[in-house]
DNA sequence: ATAACAATTCGATAATTATAGAAATGTAAA
DNA sequence: TTTACATTTCTATAATTATCGAATTGTTAT
């Protein structure tokens, strides 16, 4: 993993708001059966009260970074967190 | 760990040259033995190739995030990796 | 004390970006 | 095929920041 990519993810989340939104992904991913309608971003723009073009442009930054999976599901879009690139990005923070 | 505080260390690893230079003390903290007057601004402005102030404003971000512990030196600065706020940081990242 | 070197602060600038409102696009239901 | 709702794109703006040159401060050796 280069500099590169993990300056990028880190970029990614070092938005308090993003970051937020990251988490909320996270969550939603944790406690709903896939077939909830969870986490697209009219849901998280209620919870986390920022406007929808922000949403929107903070998903696309997240799924830029290879942070999360975004997929539209009817009106809505579903977005899951991308395990394996956060696993990434937690060993390139493995000094020792 | 706060939001806050999580962003902020992700912040100052989001900085591609930043990220260099808190690698590059790493490094130097590995190999030298701490006698040796390894890691500081000096040495890393001549192996990056970036200018002594904007090495000096880098490091005062990895040293806000509590990335990093500096310490004066002589006319030196060392500096060392803080592995217990990194370890916070990459614990921080553990999502299940 | 002064010269030499290391690091920081100051001041300025160019680039990036978080945000929102307005307009546009996509999708489904009536 | 309208209507309604969800999301994105466009446009603009305010705020942040990476960077550097110049000046300053701190430290050591002469």
């Amino acid at each position: 993993m280069d500099t590169k990519k993990i300056t990028k993810m880190m970029k990614a989340l070092s938005n308090p708001n993003r970051f937020e939104i990251f988490m909320e992904i996270y969550k939603s991913n944790q406690q709903a059966n896939f077939e909830d309608e969870e986490c697209f971003v009219y849901d998280v723009m209620q919870r986390l009260n920022i406007g929808a073009p922000t949403i929107s442009h903070h998903l696309k930054e997240l799924s830029n970074a290879d942070l999360i999976i975004t997929e539209r599901r009817g009106k809505h879009i579903v977005a899951r967190v991308n395990e394996e690139t956060v696993s990434h990005l937690r060993d390139a923070l493995i000094l020792d």
